[in-house]
DNA sequence: AAACCTTACGAAAACGTTTGCGTGTGGAAA
DNA sequence: TTTCCACACGCAAACGTTTTCGTAAGGTTT
């Protein structure tokens, strides 16, 4: 088993010095044609390799982008992934993927680790338990170190940072008021617990959409659910004999439950009730009927969000001093789950 | 912005030597209790933590492991990497995944990148090009440099190295098995081409199975579907006016799709034609009717795939010496596409 | 022949660690 | 007083690079 050769293997065996070698590989014309070739021969028949660790310590950047997100199975967080990763590979910077499982604790670990040397800078959606917890310092100390974040999806206001997000008010807006012009009164709406941020978000936008038609908000058409993995029991009792047309869930999974439980219930959608989700994964696209959504677009949150970061690793401290935050459009993606016409 | 601090730092700030602020901080006997004591204080103060990078350097190693998958937006892959990371955090590993899109070069190149100085071995899932191409330099040189490779699912039988697999046909008999068990007679199958490794192996299962009934092999019941991305026409086309009570899918896709299309045909799942599909993720779970199919237990694959390249990094080398190939057992995962009973 | 300039290469430092070994200091034993 | 031994610490090498600077050999100019 031939172990990995190194500049000093090839000076050796070529009698020559590291300083050529490496010179020589790099075209230097310090170095003669004749030596060059030499060299660059060798080389290659070895399959010499630069060796990174190498560099990175000596460069002081490791061209690694650390990705930490609250769940690796996870439709959306694995298309921003996507997006993240072509960004990246364009513009040479590796990408190392870390799940927080949603816990505080191991999102910390994962970014202490990560931030002792592994990668020069951070895209991040935090885990449930740190918007719960409120405590951020891992952020803060990170960046105070001078390796810059880019916070995604689940942000955190009070850290300032580059950022990019849907407008998630606006999107639930938009959805809403697509159930509303379709001829929907009483819409229901699927939400999470307030200390989501964008589950917090949609409800207000549902709220804003409603206010604007004049339409009363109900408290018995709102259901904030904690528990997500057993969240079908709790829709089922919400909807059970409710008197609604339409009902707006805050993401897929709520959807398409909402769906099979209304089925259950003996109610067709669309024709009985209406349904529209958040998210466009590939629940979304094949259940039948197939669920209008607000797409949030991932692959380009992304590659937006690996674009900050890139600019501010590689740019000069006049832009390191300003943040910005982007804010990627959503799109209503009309599909069978909202389609009134056999009325 | 203050930087991170490095032991150099500490030691001209406590005015000792760098020797000695590492010793401290191992708590080395050699050291003074009371410079111990200052050292540790002042390190915490400032919180020191020892590149990461430098210590990779030093010991030759980096602790990380290679994870190279063909997409990464994919709900199995994604399992499998849930499994990897477990195992990997917990011994004290780091995971980097990067995926290959399914393209020989970038696989080629994401290995390259990854095995000159960033990852200690692999975990690998091939690349369709890579199958098709059967090019295998890439991985036979990683290993022949030293760092142990473990194939998983899409694996090459060539590549003499660990491999964590299924029992690709064993599992196909089940699920064909139980459709015949429930009575149908007329299965169709829906499977790729053949150069997919684990396709082909479906497709042998399904034929073993029908053989042991006694029922003859049809072509015009298998079709192989080469472009995945729009499999919907040509399953539509495939299954229009066909004369069957069952199809099996060997992938999710597959399934669903199926079930779309003879919805759209006129035709109950499962009354009139049961379905089974390969693979448990969402969409099996959560379509109406819920899909059978076979689990893989991605999960499992990656635990056990970890194992056996942590095993074999951290094995002397009377160890590294032999392959392992595990498989890990399948399981039918029974629901509605499969009931029988109003008949 | 002296002074100078190219050419072609090597030495060494630096990145941040760890660790084996050397060494100065002080006190205790002889 | 001499010898010896802990003790507490520093030196230096090593990991694999890159890059600045130094320098020997040889040739060219005056």
């Amino acid at each position: 088993m031939k172990q990995k050769v190194t500049l000093k293997q090839i000076a050796k065996e070529l009698d020559v010095s590291i300083s050529t070698v490496s010179k020589a590989l790099k075209d230097s014309v310090e170095i003669s044609l004749d030596t060059r070739q030499k060299v660059k021969a060798f080389a290659k028949l070895y399959n010499y390799k630069p060796n990174n660790i190498a560099l990175s310590l000596k460069n002081r950047k490791t061209k690694t982008i650390g990705v930490i997100i609250p769940e690796i199975v996870h439709h959306f967080f694995t298309t921003v992934i996507g997006g993240v990763e072509k960004v990246a590979n364009e513009k040479g910077y590796n990408v190392i993927i870390c799940s927080s499982n949603n816990s505080f604790d191991k999102e910390v670990i994962n970014m202490e680790m990560l931030a002792s040397g592994s990668a020069d800078g951070f895209i991040l959606s935090v885990a449930k338990e740190t918007q719960l917890k409120k405590d951020y310092h891992h952020i803060e100390e990170t960046m105070s170190q001078g390796m810059p974040v880019v916070l995604f999806d689940r942000i955190i206001d009070e850290v300032v940072c580059d950022k990019v997000i849907i407008d998630d008010a606006k999107g639930a807006q938009t959805a809403t008021n697509h159930l509303l012009t379709i001829g929907c009164k009483k819409i229901a709406i699927l939400t999470t617990v307030d200390y989501i941020s964008v589950g917090k978000l949609r409800t207000n936008g549902y709220l804003r959409a409603l206010r604007a038609y004049d339409i009363p908000e109900k408290e018995e058409l709102i259901l904030k659910i904690e528990d997500i993995d057993n969240c079908e029991t709790e829709i089922s009792d919400f909807l059970k004999d409710k008197d609604i047309d339409a009902v707006f869930a805050v993401n897929e999974l709520f959807a398409v439950t909402a769906a099979k439980v209304l089925n259950n219930q003996g109610k067709n959608v669309p024709e009985d009730v209406a349904i529209i989700g958040f998210t466009d994964g590939i629940l979304s696209k094949h259940f039948i009927p197939s669920l209008t959504t607000i797409s949030q677009h991932g692959e380009d949150m992304g590659v937006r969000a690996a674009k900050l970061l890139i600019d501010k690793l590689e740019g000069d401290d006049a832009v390191t001093e300003e943040y910005r935050t982007v804010i990627i459009d959503t799109s209503l993606i009309q599909r069978q789950s909202t389609k009134k016409t056999k009325s």
